[in-house]
RNA sequence: GGAGAGGUGACCGAGUGGCUUAAGGUAACGGUUUGCUAAACCGUCGUAGUGAUACAAUCGCUACCGGGGGUUCGAAUCCCCCCCUCUCCGCCA
């Protein structure tokens, strides 16, 4: 959501913003709208003055004198009804559009239409070049039998899997690491409903828009989440905090649930796009500080870089840009690991900061030193996805032998294993 | 699933038709006292919208006691619908 006052003073930012993210809000219609729901408003404001002001002079006058306040009040209250029903058509076309304007990116954000756009900021590490033809996941974990989809597939349908033996080990392994990477670096972990109310998803901008992607559970009037991120940042919705208690910096671990409509067709071999996997999210409640904001960006990427350094997965940083942005999202910075089965780098995480676009909708506040009551800055970044993080992990690490090496941090989560083999 | 209770300001909690923005308390802020801390005492202390003035200070108006609707000249207070929370019993990881 974004301030109604900003768009007034600004329009053309706000219709251009929209434009660059691919996301049509037609700016001058909600300004139309919003110029005569406040001229209703004061209407049916002035309409009380009046109201209030014969009501209480009832009481005090004279019996002659009665019946014509009560017809003027009548009078008034017709003209309140008509006035009314105006306000009443109008709110919720302008709560409709408003839900809808986007925040604009930051300048710094490129411009472009979707994600082959995306500018690349840096690479880290050397991508290992196999002198033997390497195996896929896939192939490498059915040979290890360590991963097994044809059952994920038969018992719970396209794009589910399990994960056996070493296989599992790994995937905790990976989480675990991540987990305590995070907390001692002073994020407070969280364990998290992963059912949400609607009014968490609409908090965080997953709705409107997202319900397509949402498993939901209409019965109950509960949402599967697709992040960690819903409950964390939303967790204090609705409050007024203290100043002194930001920034939050929290930390949790969670099943993520996609539906994946409308990716038909796309990355349906192995692991990589998947309805349900393992994710620790990192999320940040800030003050209401644009530099803040940049500072905590930075933050949060550098962590995900630390794990992905630490594990030793090449990478490269993106600066997202506008068109592959999120409505909310001032601007994101995807880190992509090398994946030898798609030759390519893969999406494994996404560094987001909205300012105070989620807070606003979540009602999320704090107390400044002036004693007012601000919106806070919410920012988000996956610390580690899995198990689409395993698909580079068993390609890079893997020996000619089929069996795979590894990495030293994972080993204490494994028993101290060094090499996953062959039973 | 059965039965009951309840949703009031940052928080706790009074308030059952009119001078109630809402008692009292806590927290916060300013001050007095004090060697320091603590305590005590005094004072300040709602949000949002809108208008006047210069976008500041300030002043005025309006709305808001879970949400929506109704009764009434007038509703936190009465009526209806919805949402949410809690307690007890049952079932159960």
């Amino acid at each position: 959501m974004i301030d109604i006052k900003l768009i007034r003073e600004n329009p053309k930012k706000y219709h251009d913003g929209a434009i660059a993210k691919n996301l049509g809000v037609d700016i001058d219609k909600l300004l139309a709208v919003d110029k005569k729901l406040l001229a209703g408003k004061k209407q049916l404001q002035q309409i009380a003055t009046e109201k209030n002001a014969i009501g209480k002079s009832i009481p005090k006058l004279s019996a002659e004198e009665k019946p014509e306040a009560l017809a003027k009040l009548a009078d008034l209250k017709s003209k309140e009804a008509a006035s009314n029903e105006e306000v009443n058509a109008l709110q919720p076309q302008y709560d409709d559009l408003m839900g809808k304007v986007p925040q604009p990116a930051s300048p710094d954000v490129p411009y472009g239409e979707d994600d082959t756009e995306n500018v690349k900021l840096r690479k880290w590490g050397t991508i290992r070049e196999f002198d033997f033809t390497p195996k896929d996941h896939v192939e490498l974990g059915l040979d290890l039998d360590i991963i097994d989809i044809e059952r994920g597939v038969k018992l719970a349908g396209t794009r589910n899997y399990f994960l056996k033996g070493d296989g599992a080990m790994l995937h905790w392994a990976v989480l675990r690491f991540s987990m305590d990477f995070m907390i001692e670096r002073g994020y407070t972990p969280m364990a998290v409903p992963l059912l949400m109310r609607d009014e968490a998803m609409r908090g965080t901008g997953y709705f409107p828009g997202s319900e397509e992607q949402t498993y939901q559970m209409e019965r109950d009037g509960l949402n599967l989440v697709g992040t960690a991120e819903v409950p964390v940042t939303a967790y204090h919705s609705g409050e007024l905090l203290k100043e002194d208690m930001l920034p939050i910096k929290s930390v949790a671990m969670s099943t993520c649930f996609r539906r994946e409509a409308g990716a038909a067709g796309k990355d349906t071999r192995g692991l990589y796009r998947i309805h349900q996997f393992d994710k620790v999210e990192q999320v940040i409640i800030a003050k209401n500080s644009e530099e803040a904001s940049i500072e905590y960006h930075k933050e949060i990427l550098a962590n995900s870089e630390g794990v992905m350094q630490a594990i030793g997965l090449p990478y490269q940083v993106v600066n997202v840009c506008t068109g592959d942005l999120g409505r909310g999202q001032v601007q994101k910075f995807d880190i992509e690991a090398w994946m030898p089965s798609r030759d390519s780098y893969g999406e494994t995480h996404s560094a987001s900061r909205f300012y105070d676009f989620q807070a606003r909708r979540m009602n999320l506040r704090y107390k400044n030193s002036e004693k007012k009551n601000v919106f806070c800055h919410t920012l988000n970044n996956t610390v580690i996805a899995s198990p689409r993080i395993l698909i580079p992990i068993l390609e890079l690490n893997q020996n000619e032998d089929g069996s795979i090496t590894i990495p030293q941090v994972l080993r204490k989560y494994l028993g101290g294993k060094e090499l996953i083999t062959k039973k």
